[in-house]
Formats: structure tokens, sequence, C-alpha cells
DNA sequence: CTAATTTCGGAAAACGTTTTCCGAGACCTC
DNA sequence: GAGGTCTCGGAAAACGTTTTCCGAAATTAG
């Protein structure tokens, strides 16, 4: 029965011993069983502390035990879906164990990151798991964090941080890729067109380094992972006078856009313009035409982070990265043959 | 010059006030200008902290302040793109304040939902919002909420628990889609197809009301908030013989699964069907065709969330409900005119 | 029946901060 | 120059836990 609204939570452990007539050590040790104790006692403050209706004061807690049964999570931008599907993954996995995962996004500023970084360190966090905004400059927040924390790079690395990373292997998938067009783009006089994406990241830039290197001679115009930068960079191919062609992207986000910008133009995908992405995110899948693309095995990825986040015991020379293999989704926007 | 990795971040104010030959008040103080002090002093404090690399404790800080300067923030789907652009839009209102903002996602799960808000309670934070996951069965959840912090409901609210809100008008919302509909719907004969979603959220049910109060003699599917069930909705409409109509649904992640499913199996938006969603997440506007939608402030929205936050000194009576105007967005998905 | 061992509750010391006191010196004011 | 008011640094108490240590009682062993 509470009072008012006003019910501050300024019931302790303290009242709970109080009101069982027991020590407050009595109380821990009933309710963290860290001791065994006679069960008729256990039972009178389990009683007092339903009946005050008690919840320890995890600050309290995590200052004495040194550890907050919590990871920070830390990505760039929630509004890409392929992050926020990578996120559901690892907080779900996390929370089949007891520890919390807490987000911050950096909404794509490395101000915000840094800022992100220092609010976990600070808060205690038993481990952090940071998607890096940029391969270079992300380099103060990363080794900021490796510093106060055990500390693990997904999906993105920071160059030059000797820090455990989990992701996929995108020079592979990209090779997937690769294989794909050219089963078609050889036979046909359409041009390859690359849009990177995210250059300034590590995944970004690995995908599109291999793809000039196998694909030397094709157009590349380069912005960032967004909607937005997918639908100008067709704008700018349509503006060269480009009708047709193949059009491989770094990034799902960045597939849509174009594909979405191409067909209110006019254009039609696949038989104008074929589209692949990388990610395979949700939507790729609604789209229209659904999207071919590159898909990363998020479960296993976030398998992966949960074990080396509580076998790491803070253990530097553990600097393990997991790679893991990509697979092709061929799906209606570019078919595997000629039309 | 750190020794190793192994660099616990064991440098504590007292290390600090060692090393410049101070109290580890001067430290406090000198860090929080608190107090006004001599500026020399400060100086030579502040070269210690920086010397050793002094990361203050938040949690030793927050045990003795009560205060965290920590919102939580809990999501029941962060791969609804609508929630995600919301918290987006909350982090960044706050990032511009002092106060970090940290999420977690409830994975549309009702006890994932309340141990975050156990999560949070424990963790001291200074307020909350939250999307609850069910319109009845989140009554504890956020009943418990309220008790510890100040909470705020956000986009849904539970039945019976008066507790502040902040959303937009959904039965507003749903008027602007029967007017707009009722332009060509009449004309033709086709049928009014009703999508709902979420039927025991209060948003969802809301939306779903509203339509069929004014449409009662249509078709009406009820499932969730998700891309799978727009897609299944679409297969059942289908199967029953229906070749064409006006699908109105409750929110966008439903209607570009209709409109995906639909568009595979050969059927033209809007030739054959028109679709309408709700919320005009990201992707409504990068869909093809481009999906016509009920659009929320959500800038708006988020400082609303702000000032109440700030504002409302835990005082209860401070029952606010702020409920904003949606706008309609006409695509390409339901032209006005015939075709 | 005494001595050794175990059991189990409580007092108190941590954990890392901030902040309220104190008190010593400096600075006025008359 | 005495008395009063500032200024400013430090000691110590608090915040809510957990856990080490202690000691009393209970149990067992010889």
């Amino acid at each position: 029965m509470e009072t008012s609204g006003l019910g501050r939570d300024s019931i302790t452990i303290r009242d709970v011993a109080i009101h069982a007539g027991v020590s407050i050590a009595t109380v821990s040790r009933a309710l963290s069983r860290n001791r065994p104790m006679s069960p008729q006692l256990q039972e009178k403050v389990l009683a007092s502390v339903d009946a005050l209706g008690y919840r320890p004061n995890l600050v309290g807690r995590a200052l004495r035990q040194k550890k907050t049964s919590t990871i920070g999570l830390i990505v760039p931008d929630l509004e890409n879906p392929f992050f926020s599907a990578l996120t559901q993954e690892v907080s779900r996995r996390f929370s089949k164990s007891g520890t919390d995962v807490l987000v911050i996004s950096a909404d794509n500023s490395l101000k915000l990151e840094l800022r992100a970084v220092r609010a976990f360190l600070g808060r205690q966090v038993d481990g952090l798991v940071m998607i890096p905004c940029d391969e270079i400059e992300s380099g103060e927040s990363v080794h900021l964090a490796s510093t106060g924390v055990s500390t693990l790079q997904l999906d993105r690395f920071v160059d030059g941080v000797d820090l455990s990373f989990v992701g996929c292997d995108n020079t592979a998938g990209m090779n997937l890729v690769i294989k794909h067009i050219n089963e078609f783009v050889d036979e046909t006089s359409h041009p390859v067109i690359i849009i990177g994406g995210g250059g300034s990241t590590s995944s970004g830039r690995e995908r599109l380094q291999e793809l000039t290197f196998h694909r030397p001679s094709s157009l590349v115009f380069d912005g960032n992972f967004s909607f937005d930068w997918g639908r100008q960079a067709a704008a700018e191919i349509l503006s060269k006078g480009i009708r047709s062609g193949t059009i491989v992207t770094t990034a799902d986000v960045i597939a849509l856009g174009v594909t979405s910008a191409l067909t209110t133009t006019g254009y039609s995908v696949p038989k104008d313009f074929r589209v692949i992405g990388f990610d395979d995110v949700g939507v790729a899948y609604l789209a229209h035409p659904t999207l071919t693309t590159v898909s990363q095995p998020l479960t296993d990825m976030a398998d992966s982070i949960f074990s080396f986040m509580i076998t790491n015991p803070q253990s530097s020379q553990h600097q393990a990265r997991r790679i893991f293999w990509p697979e092709l989704v061929v799906r209606e926007s570019s078919p595997a043959l000629h039309i």
C-alpha cells in the first residue's frame, strides 16, 4: 500500500534489517544466498523485504563489488537497420545470462562517441562493445575504452589499435559479389558502377577496396552509409548520362536508396540497372525488387561476443579476432541470368 | 605512458590528492568547480589529474549525490524503424544537455521489459522513458517504474495507470487517412481492407478503432507491428479472392510488408491495391512505390520529453499528457485521384 | 565432561565520491 | 591594534551495499 506517488525509494537495506530485527549483514546474505543460513531466518528477512517493497540499490552494490553486471554497447547510428539488428541480437544474447546491455547511440559523431565511452567507463561497465564511427578518428575513443575495461570492436575496427574484434570477412563477401556479377557482366556492354560508403570505416574501406581491385576500370562514387547518399549517388549516375549497368554498393542502405531513386525516376531494376547491397538487413527482402546482398551471421557473431566477454578476464593478451564468413543472397535486383 | 594493457583504472581521487599534495576535498572541488579556489592550486590539481590520467568513478559520485545524470529509455523493439528513429531523436535531444540516455530493448517481451525497469531503477536513473509493450500487461512494469522514479510513457500508454504521456493523436491521424480515402473510395467498387497490428498497444488499438468506426463494413485483419505480419496479411487477402482495394494499415512496417508481398506476387500498388501506412518511417519514402502515411513530429516530441524531465521534480501531480498532431503525407501508394 | 570444531549472526571496514563542518589565516573597519 | 568578517584548505561523515573478521553458541570428538 503506497501512500502516494511520492514514494521515494528511500527504503534501504537498513530499513529491512530494522523491520526484521536483524543486522544488515544478515539481510544482505539472505538476499544474495552468499552464505547458507537457517531457513526460518531467511524466511523472516524475505518477508520484511516483501513487506517494505525493498529494491536493492545497484549503485551501492556496484561500488562495493567493483562490478556492475552490465556491458555497454556503442553504435554509430541506430537508424541504420543493420546496426539495430546487431544491437537487438547482442542484447538478446546477453539477456540470457544475468548481464544487462546498455546502448548508447553516437549519432555518427566522434564527439558523442567519445562521450559515450566516458559515460560507460565512468559507470564502471564490466565490458564494452563498440562499433567505431571512424577507422582513424575513433582511435582516441577506442584506446580510452581499452585502458579502462575489457573492450571489443564489432563490425568495424580502428587502424593501429591492438584490440579484439568480431566481424565478418568483407573481402570474402565482396569476392562472392564479384563472382556473381562475373556471370553476366562481361557478356553485356553494361558498365559496372561502384557506390562506396563509409570509406572512413574499416568495413566500408575493405569492401570498396576489394571491388576496385577486381574492377579497376569501374566508375566509383564514394559517400557514407545512408539512404540519402544512395539516392544522391543514383542522381549523379543519371546526370552522367548513364542509363544502364550493374551497380554494386557497400551497404544495403545505400543500395536501397539507389534503387528508390532509380525506380521513381522511371528506370527499372533489374532491367536497366542491377543493384547489389551488403549486410542483408530486414528490408532488403522487403524492397521491390528484393535486393541481392551479402548476409552476415548475426547470431553467431553475438554468441562470439558473449563468450569473449565472459571468458576474457581482462587478460589483454587474449587479443582474439573472430572473423565470420558471409554468404551471398541472390534476389530479384540482380538475377543471375540475362533478362 | 601506460605500462601495459592491464591498466586497471585504480587511480582514484585519493591518488590524485597524494600526487598533488592536497586533500581529496580539494581535488573534488577543483574538478567540480563547486566552490571558488585559488587559480594556482586548481592548476596544480588539474595537472596531477592529467598526469595520472584520472577519470572520476561515476558510481561513487552517484552514490553520494543520489543522482546519476542519466535517463533510461525502454523500447519494445529496436528493429522497428519508428522506434529506432524515436530513440535517436530522444538521445539527440538529451545529449545537448549533460544527461546521458541509456537504452534497453525489451525485445517485445514483457519479462524483459520488467527486467529493464528493474535494471534502470536499481541503477538509480534520474528519469525513465518507456514505450510499453502492452496496453494491459505492461501495467506492472510501468507501475513499478513510477514508484521509483519520474516516469514518462511514450507513444503508447498503459490503461488505468495515471502517468504522464507523450504521443500523437492517433484518432486525428486516422481521421486524416479516412478523409483521404473518402476522396476516391466511394467512387469505386473497391473494398476497404483494414490491417491492424499491435492491437494490444494503445496506439494500435486507437488507430484500429477509429478505422473500424468510420468504415464498419470493411474486412479487418489483426496482427502485430511487423513486416512479417504485413506480408502474411497480404497473403490472406489474396487467398480470399480479393484482387483490388484500398488497404489501410496501422503502421508503416505492416504497410511495407503488405506492399512487398503484393508486388512480388504480381499485383500493382497503387493500380490494384492502394496501401496506406502510419508513422512515416524513413523507408516509407524509399519504398517503391513510396508510401502514403501519417507523420509524427518526432523532434517536437523529443523536446517535450526533455522539458518534462528537467521540469518535473518528481512532483507527481504534474501528470501532463502532451498529445501532438500528426500530418498526412500522400505519396505514390495511394494517389488522390483515379488512375 | 572437557576440548576441539563447526555454525552462524553482528560489528565494522571497505568501495570512491561529495559536502558539511571546522579552523586557521588574511583582510577589513573603526 | 583589537575585533570582526571573509577566504579557503582539510578532516570526516555520509551515500547503500558486500564481505571480512570476530566471537558466541552449538555441535561433535575423545
